[in-house]
DNA sequence: AGAAGGACCAGTGGTCCGTA
DNA sequence: AGAAGGACCAGTGGTCCGTA
């Protein structure tokens, strides 16, 4: 296993490489292709894949059953190292994100915000190639970022990209792409005060709840009125703060209008303030 | 068991009654309400439940946690005759459909079409109160028939609807929905013929494939455009038949305009004739 | 034979928790 | 400790096939 000096390096991105970026890219006739040259060229391919100590054979399941087709070469997911078997190699995990400012690039074994979003963009391309291929044979063609989506990204060799990390961070995205002033500003001031990844990303919760408020609680239209982030579930934990905000404020509104008891079925259109 | 005489007249519907339909229809304010008045006067309630020889216990899983409540009573879903655990009642299948024409009800132990579209419609009202509940609650909202609404339905009463059955005719369905005079015509059609409901479902693909076609092959937009047909999904072999059609249609154009062989590109954007 | 539907199954959405 | 992600699980879409 090669260990470089590299590794100690400022790397967006990866202990695994986004191998054949390219390959993916033109799998589906290159369709999107807006806004990803920057982390491409400057970030994510310079750098080799190291390798260390091992677990498991951990290319066991490849799935090269599906859709090996398409113009995009299938055993490439491994990159250039391994061979064989796939035995001896062992995955790293991504670098942990830290909070960075708007344009900001994590130094040291870290990832910043802006490679987080836009790993977000990568998944709307890869979601846009697999609806290509589906509609060009005639199948049923996934409207949002389903496990199909993620196991073609896989293939594709973003490995990089995951489920639950993508569902992790879905709500700091969505702050990004609806307010993306207040999120740079929540980033900015977390960055001074040297708040860790977790405690910004509960705090991305709040300024969202407030725009579900001024679009009548309705978290769902809020995300699919706008067109990159439709393509992502809204999150549980997001949805259920809108509820319990939502109550809130209606009981607020009725305790204002009421004195508690006996008030005939009021109806409560009007905003409580958000 | 009771074994009537009422069991040889016919019965659009049931062999096992649609109980407590008033139950379930105020479940969620009544919404809808549209057009079912005929089929639940005059056809669906008077008759009584019959039961026959058992096999199972079938009972079992009753399902009584995840909503019980919304005004809906809770145990009324095996209706007034066995009472205790279940055991002894033995359910009847719903009788077999057989081709009849608009307005025609059919006689013996059979059901006709008009009571199956109706089983649509059925549908759709549960899931705009499924829908109702779930907003209201602030979890996600279906925007299909899904599992969920027919395990709302079977809670509410409608032991009738299921699944595989609904699923089985979607395409006949959406034909009625999408040019009534044309499925008009094939069932009287099918009917003078004296054809069995097999052959005349087999019938409905055909005028849809065609429609399709006049929409550029996309059936999913087809289905969508329709306010009742889009909560139902494009069924499998639908869609396939659509596909294999437009690659016959893409094929007969591209053998019109070149010779067969060496044809730069063409782009066949025109309709073949649909 | 023709048809209704219980019940199964592969792959989904969702996220926990063993891992580093 | 804070964080990344393999892997699990309940419930889904889809429909087969034992049943009547």
């Amino acid at each position: 296993g090669t260990h470089h000096a590299l590794d100690a390096l400022s790397q967006e991105g990866l202990s695994e490489e986004p191998v054949q970026q390219q390959d993916q890219t033109d799998a589906a006739g290159n369709n999107g292709g807006g806004g990803s040259g920057y982390w491409e060229a400057g970030q994510a391919k310079m750098k080799k894949q190291q390798q260390r100590r091992r677990k498991k054979p951990m290319v066991a399941s490849v799935e090269t059953d599906d859709d090996g087709n398409e113009g995009e070469d299938d055993d490439g997911m491994d990159n250039g190292n391994g061979g064989g078997g796939g035995m001896g190699t062992e995955r790293q995990r991504e670098h942990p994100f830290i909070v960075t400012e708007p344009g900001e690039v994590a130094r040291g074994k870290k990832n910043g915000l802006d490679y987080l979003f836009h790993l977000y963009e990568q998944c709307r391309e890869f979601l846009l190639q697999v609806q290509t291929i589906a509609k060009d044979r005639g199948e049923k063609c996934p409207t949002k970022v389903t496990n199909q989506v993620f196991r073609y990204a896989k293939k594709s060799g973003a490995s990089y990209i995951n489920k639950p990390k993508m569902r992790h961070y879905v709500h700091c995205y969505a702050l990004h792409c609806l307010d993306e002033d207040a999120s740079n500003a929540l980033r900015r001031s977390f960055k001074e005060r040297g708040e860790n990844v977790g405690s910004w990303r509960q705090a991305c919760y709040k300024p969202l709840v407030n725009i579900a408020c001024r679009h009548g609680w309705d978290i769902d239209a809020v995300f699919n009125a706008h067109p990159r982030l439709s393509i992502w579930y809204v999150p549980t934990k997001l949805r259920q703060l809108c509820h319990l905000e939502r109550n809130n404020a209606v009981a607020a509104a009725a305790a204002l209008v009421g004195g508690g008891i006996s008030c005939t079925g009021s109806s409560t259109s009007g905003r409580g303030g958000c």
